[in-house]
RNA sequence: GGGUAGGUUGAGCAGGUGGUGAGCUCCGCUGACUGUAGAUCAGCCGUCUUUCGACUGUGGGGGUUCGAUUCCCUCCCUGCCCA
């Protein structure tokens, strides 16, 4: 691809709104190597692969000889994006961010590149603000400007408290951004607001306002949410290949065009061919879902590692027989025996002894294969057992 | 500061002005069906209990009472109105 088609790649590919796509593409033409800044909050450091999505745009900057720099809010990761809805954060010790920081880099670094990548953290000018330049950054801002920020009109509007200090973090952010004199910010559509404030900081200081590049988001699993490790309906970078086939394998269809375009290495072209494929049922839904988890697991870890995968999913969720490697758990049984929700409960398959009760009666529970009715058996020390509830829980169990 | 409405099991609610709140909808779990999921259907969904039942739970603490979710005191948290 040439220049310019990188460019026009770079501008269009997964991408929501350019704020100024002009004036962005002037800078892109010119000689001068462009700030191209991305924030994270230390808080939950493990990324997923709607983040990808950004990470692979910054990358693409990157490829066109320009710097990342990459944010980390050590400051505002005490006070909580507002645009989760989750209110009350755990106030982080300073270790522990820096572990997260860590924890972070060394994912962000599997797609953008370590040595065109600048790190600054927040404290470096933070620490040393003062409640004047608070004022300042403040008195530029209005209130009313501020709430009709959606999440917090739909927040005030359902009666749910907003804490002043929340609206502190878009100025925080914005102010970021004159920290690091960003000529472009990279973000999720979601963080369009906070984006945007970071123009009118900017100019307030005399800077040129940064360009603004946001990227569609990507749905979670449960085909409603954004991806979010909160809600439990992400997939990690780092997850272990199977983990990533099988949760991509859950997903509902109607979520197969928004991950084909997103989360692939495919061209737009491609991604569409294989939409029109499905549309036209020339291909099975299960069959398309099965091309993309394979491409997920391959581009995060290989191509040897997705057909393992995808041969493990097809034995064992398809055909219905969990065979593989499971957790192995001692547990001394005392002289008497162990009963079996006991058992369940120390295998960590049962919170709790009603629940473990419940499964065996809901003819959920299999031992060694067979399903079991009787909840009060007893196991004696000395024989293993591989334990199953479900289709998903299992656990080998060492009885001593 | 004044007024007012609230805080109930993961979430959202109902109920409840002294005589047993485990009731609903989500979420979740199990089973059936399928294409793995989703959708649909059935069941479950506080803890303990070999099933009879027992215990815990209505923001925290204290009080009155044979008995408190209910009455009283106090503290904490949230919305709204007025200033």
């Amino acid at each position: 691809m040439d220049r310019a088609g990188a460019i026009e790649d770079l501008l269009t590919r997964r991408v929501a709104q350019v704020v100024e796509s002009g004036a962005l593409r002037r800078l892109l033409a010119g000689d001068r190597p462009l700030r191209v800044k991305l924030g994270f909050d230390p808080t939950s450091p493990d990324l997923h692969i709607g983040h990808g999505v950004v990470l692979e745009r910054l990358r693409a900057f990157q490829d066109l000889g320009h710097t990342a720099v990459l944010v980390v809010g050590d400051t505002t990761a005490q006070i909580g994006d507002p645009s989760e809805r989750n209110t009350t954060r755990p106030i982080l010790s300073a270790d522990e961010v820096r572990a997260n920081a860590e924890t972070y880099l060394a994912q962000f670094h599997r797609v953008v590149d370590q040595a065109r990548t600048e790190v600054r953290w927040q404290s470096e000018w933070f620490d040393t603000f003062g409640l004047r330049e608070v004022f300042a950054l403040m008195s530029r801002f209005t209130l009313a400007r501020m709430i009709e920020r959606d999440t917090f009109a739909k927040r005030l509007a359902e009666g749910a408290p907003v804490s002043m200090h929340e609206t502190l973090y878009p100025l925080l952010q914005a102010y970021d951004s004159v920290a690091v004199q960003a000529d472009v910010e990279l973000g999720g559509t979601d963080q369009t607001f906070n984006l945007l404030v970071g123009r009118d900081v900017q100019r307030d200081f005399g800077q040129d306002p940064q360009q603004i590049l946001t990227c569609e988001l990507l749905v979670g699993i449960d085909g409603v949410a954004k991806m979010s490790k909160s809600m439990g309906n992400a997939i990690g970078l780092t997850d272990p290949p199977y983990e990533q086939y099988a949760r991509t394998m859950s997903i509902p269809d109607s979520l197969l065009p928004n991950w084909a375009r997103l989360v692939t290495r495919w061209t737009d072209a491609e991604a569409e061919a294989f939409l029109a494929d499905l549309a036209a049922d020339r291909t099975h839904p299960k069959a398309a879902k099965q091309q993309l988890a394979r491409e997920i697991v391959s581009r995060w870890h290989s191509e040897e590692a997705a057909a393992e995968a995808e041969a493990r999913w097809e034995q064992e969720v398809s055909g219905g027989q969990l065979v593989s490697e499971i957790e192995e758990t001692t547990v001394t049984v005392p002289l008497a025996g162990i009963s079996l929700p006991d058992l369940l409960v120390a295998a960590g398959l049962a919170s709790s002894r009603s629940v473990g009760r419940r499964l065996v009666r809901q003819g959920g529970v299999r031992v060694d294969g067979e399903f079991q009715t009787d909840e009060l058996r007893m196991f004696a020390a000395g024989i293993d057992h591989e334990v199953r509830v479900g289709k998903r829980q299992a656990a080998r169990v060492r009885l001593t």
